[in-house]
DNA sequence: GAGCACTGC
């Protein structure tokens, strides 16, 4: 068994195996199998004799570290292209000149010179400088990854961006994405045996260094977009700093935008700064005099008076969230028409923008402005609204006007209560100013901010929060434990999240028996990490096959994993309804969500219009395919690690049963009962909240005991997908959670206690028959 | 009888 397990890691660590292979041969191993000429990846190399006899790469003449800008330049344009041996194609050299021509490209010398002298390095530069496309690209010119068989590693928060920076840089080195240069990300990765330079997601590289604590593949890794502060790049910057000194060869670069230069600086143990310029063009601010009592009226008003008053150049406008945005949008659709008739203005067209948008929704901001109504009349322009969606993952070009009201939905984590939330809440200056920057990236633009510059020196924050002070850190602490980080204490964190935080989240592995009372990692835990999930549903999907249902808890967790595939237009809120109704199972919503994905999986298998059947059904494809996905990757990770995926035959009274009790060994601590008969508030066990069930729940009569998926603060406390199970099951599942002396006083300590008595009871009985 | 800001594994 131990062998079939270590056969199936290797074929899941598949690359590293490759890459510990070519560092061999690169190094000149003796026999025939370490031979380079034998090795097939290699092949490119030797491609014809002429290259083996004759040719000699400028690279040959470069010693590693010792690089000159010059040395570079000259390898760049000569006819052959030095990684492969190929001529240049005609495109290569046209990139090539608009490459040189970026700021960033009159410091390459003197950011060598930098790299030489230092492990660690801070760079700095605005947007339009290059910098993630030429930094990696001047690295690997210097690192010569062929020599080393180590790579040159560059995370990006989001996954777009690693896709299409990776792909950019291919066509900048005349390489094939996925060859010299290559990508990964979750679901996706295009990277070969012959990869050098490889974008990430920060999250990627984190789970990489999960089963390899030193990063011992790569030679350098950049991290992009630092200021973005995301819980991955905050943990791997603290993961970094540990390894940079066991290992004095890895290199680490921290890019960022300009502002907080000084933070990352010190904290890398005062790394040197180079700083270069952007490209964009200034962008004059107006403050309000007075403070608005009304944003979103005060928006409304701004657009509609630059629409009337200033030069042509289209409009965004940031507010918090869909229902804000959609209103926006009507209520500037209703005042340009008004305008329109009563004076010469042009044609205003709005776009919202957001998250929760289908992408082909998304795509149309990219619309041309409209003509203008008649021949020689005025121009017309669009006008953006748009969520932080477009402060950060979407640049849109032509912007040359800026609306900010000051508000943003914010994540906010309250450790007591243990409860994440949404919050509007004023952005930070450096928010402010990125949106400002959103106006002046073609031309000349202004920004109009609807608060009054005393409120924006005096109120607003300098940064936002790092997500790490402000989520549950269950899961972050878990990877810690995973990373090998003995002392969380006095883990080096550049903002250390609240004591009460990282309690919490300790206790909450202890009961779900990832952490011994020690703190240290169980078998379970260990297992735990291994999946991309919180931790209660990777306890909960490890422990299915107990209740014989892994198959079904995979599909029930891959779904809970995705957002919500219930499609509800405002136009159509009673046909969904009544769709919904169709899957509704009388025990709960997580047993809903099973029916709706199976009969998603037969009408697929069935060959119907897969689709249409969807949209007729008010579901989201796009969500249940993505659950679709997320399902295949954590079957994957249990079949690696010998979880049995099985079911109990559907015939089976306790199928469903089965289920609900398996819910319980992940979600023992998310269950709420209902304070009395006929009352429709209910307690959450332990944390003592009153909640009530949201209204978007399936099921009609209220039970006395339910678990809960997630709890949604917004105008009450709810709980969210909820699904029915009976008491006994959690003092049989949990019992250490459930140890009746540990509760409070109170109707749920009665219940429990009655309830054990009942049980010991039936016991004591069994027992003297 | 309400509403998912945005990412990521």
């Amino acid at each position: 068994m131990a062998d079939s397990k270590r056969a199936k890691r290797s074929s899941i660590d598949g690359d590293s195996f490759q890459d510990s292979k070519r560092l061999k041969m690169a190094n000149g191993g003796g026999n025939a199998t370490t031979d380079p000429k034998y090795n097939k990846y290699l092949a490119h190399q030797y491609e014809d004799d002429q290259n083996q006899n004759g040719f000699q790469s400028p690279l040959d003449q470069f010693q590693r570290h010792q690089t000159t800008a010059i040395q570079a330049s000259n390898a760049e344009d000569s006819d052959l292209n030095p990684w492969t041996n190929k001529p240049h194609s005609q495109r290569y050299f046209g990139i090539l000149k608009s490459r040189r021509d970026l700021p960033v490209s009159k410091q390459r010398q003197e950011f060598l010179d930098m790299y030489h002298s230092t492990q660690i390095l801070v760079f700095v530069g605005e947007t339009g400088s290059g910098k993630t496309t030429q930094v990696p690209q001047y690295v690997l010119y210097d690192e010569l990854p062929h020599q080393t068989g180590k790579l040159i590693a560059c995370t990006q928060p989001r996954r777009v961006a690693a896709m299409s920076v990776a792909q950019r840089v291919a066509n900048e080195l005349d390489v094939e994405l996925g060859e010299e240069v290559g990508y990964s990300i979750r679901f996706e990765n295009r990277t070969g045996p012959k990869t050098m330079l490889k974008y990430m997601t920060d999250g990627q590289l984190l789970r990489e260094a999960m089963h390899d604590h030193e990063m011992s593949r790569y030679s350098t890794i950049i991290l992009d977009e630092a200021h973005e502060r995301t819980l991955a790049t905050d943990i791997l910057m603290a993961l970094l700093k540990q390894i940079a000194e066991r290992r004095k060869d890895l290199k680490i670069i921290v890019m960022s935008a300009t502002l907080d230069a000084q933070k990352f600086q010190t904290y890398f143990f005062n790394a040197p700064l180079l700083a270069v310029p952007g490209r964009t063009f200034p962008v004059e601010i107006f403050y309000t005099p007075e403070p608005e009592r009304d944003y979103l009226e005060a928006s409304v008003r701004t657009v509609l008076q630059i629409h009337a008053s200033e030069p042509d150049g289209d409009i965004l406008l940031f507010l918090t969230g869909e229902e804000e945005i959609e209103d926006a949008c009507r209520r500037i659709n209703l005042e340009v028409d008004d305008m329109i008739r009563e004076s010469e203005v042009g044609p205003l067209k709005v776009y919202p923008l957001y998250g929760t948008l289908p992408p082909a929704q998304q795509q149309r901001i990219f619309d041309k402005a409209p003509e203008p109504l008649k021949k020689g009349g005025r121009p017309g322009r669009k006008c953006i609204i748009a969520t932080n969606i477009a402060e950060t993952s979407l640049t849109i070009d032509g912007i040359v006007y800026v609306v900010d009201p000051g508000f943003s939905k914010q994540k906010i984590y309250n450790p007591r209560t243990r409860v994440e939330s949404l919050l509007v809440s004023p952005i930070s200056k450096a928010s402010a100013q990125q949106r400002a920057g959103r106006a002046g990236r073609t031309r000349p633009g202004k920004c109009f901010r609807l608060y009054t510059e005393k409120a924006f020196k005096k109120e607003l924050i300098e940064q936002t929060y790092p997500e790490i002070l402000r989520s549950n850190l269950a899961n972050t602490v878990l990877e810690l434990k995973k990373l090998g980080v003995e002392d969380l204490v006095h883990f080096d964190l550049m903002d250390p999240p609240a004591p009460e935080t990282m309690m919490r989240a300790l206790e909450e592995l202890n009961y779900l028996a990832c952490l011994d009372d020690d703190g240290e990692l169980t078998n379970l835990g260990s297992l735990a990490s291994e999946f991309p999930l919180d931790p209660s549903l990777a306890v909960m999907l490890i422990s299915s096959p107990e209740f014989y249902c892994s198959n079904e808890m995979l599909s029930i967790t891959s779904l809970l994993s995705v957002p919500q595939i219930w499609v509800r237009p405002n136009n159509a809120r009673k046909r969904a309804d009544e769709m919904k109704a169709l899957f509704a199972h009388p025990d709960g919503d997580h047993l809903t969500l099973l029916n709706a994905y199976h009969a998603y999986k037969g009408t697929e298998q069935g060959g119907g219009d897969i689709k249409q059947w969807c949209h007729e059904h008010f579901l989201s494809f796009r969500h249940l395919s993505s659950a679709d996905n997320v399902r295949d990757q954590l079957k994957r990770i249990m079949e690696t690690h010998d979880i049995e995926l099985v079911s109990t035959p559907f015939q089976d009274k306790s199928y469903y049963i089965n289920i609900r009790r398996a819910l319980l060994a992940g979600f023992f601590m998310q269950v709420a009962m209902r304070e009395s008969s006929n009352s429709k508030v209910y307690k959450t066990v332990k944390d003592d909240q009153m909640v009530m069930i949201h209204p978007s729940t399936v099921v009609s009569s209220p039970y006395d005991w339910v678990v809960y998926n997630e709890f949604v603060l917004t105008t009450k406390n709810y709980v969210r997908t909820v699904t029915n199970i009976r008491p006994e099951w959690l003092l049989e599942i949990a019992p250490v959670y459930y140890d009746v002396d540990s509760f409070e006083k109170g109707e749920i300590k009665s219940a429990l206690t009655r309830i054990s008595e009942k049980i010991r009871r039936r016991q004591a009985m069994k027992g003297g028959q």
